[in-house]
DNA sequence: TCTATACATGATAATATGTTCATATAATAA
DNA sequence: TTATTATATGAACATATTATCATGTATAGA
């Protein structure tokens, strides 16, 4: 059982489940995160490197960036079995779509190509 | 998304998973769950309490025996979910395989009808 | 009424988790 | 080379979780 408790461990968190709905969208850098979910970079740092232990996420250095990103694999696991686990949760749907348009709005300042919007 | 994250918390200790697997096929009472899973009480009756207040169980007394049981609209909403999150994990197949067998092996006792099995 | 059974619960201890603070490192820019 | 940016990581702390032990309570039976 242990590897599947470690999957719902991975998502027992708020802060990590935030992160693995953004990730499911879409590749993101820590300081993109940091900008969207309005918290702190070790916070954001030690919450992804748990999600990269749990294999949720893989990580891969871009110049001075480090992308955060789900394979293919994982998303195609992780979309329908979160879908279903948040069902009509009204309030669940609220912050996703907040942090959906944070995350429009980080990217559409495409600050990233020189400075982290952080 | 503390809705959501509650139900994978309660998903995410291998004990309540598999006392979820278990009332995911039928009501059972604490010492049933004791003798399946080859737990003392005290363990079997915390780990039930918090899929209690994960809103996951219910119980009732019956007689002298507290008999837990899964909604039925729990049940819809749990079954798909661990399904899918167990995909082809055969490790936890065959915890699950075994669990069942020591449950039909339990209730055939019919031991429950004077004494609890435990 | 007394005892045994089935279970809950509180206390405790060990471990795990989440956050913050401080520091380290790697890449880039000046 | 030096400074800055982006990120990782270790330490420290508070809190949460898990398991165990001891005890309490409700029911049934003798």
């Amino acid at each position: 059982m242990k590897k599947v408790t470690r999957i719902f461990k991975a998502l027992s968190d708020p802060t990590r489940l935030r992160v693995v709905l953004l990730l499911l969208e879409r590749e993101l850098c820590v300081c993109e995160l940091m900008a969207i979910l309005k918290m702190e970079q070790s916070r954001v740092s030690h919450q992804l490197r748990l999600l990269r232990d749990a294999g949720l996420v893989e990580d891969a250095r871009e110049g001075r960036w480090i992308i955060y990103r789900m394979p293919d694999g994982v998303k195609e696991y992780l979309r329908p079995l979160v879908e279903r686990a948040l069902g009509d949760d009204g309030s669940a749907a609220e912050t996703i779509r907040r942090d959906r348009a944070a995350m429009e709005l980080c990217l559409r300042s495409e600050v990233r190509k020189t400075r982290c919007p952080a």
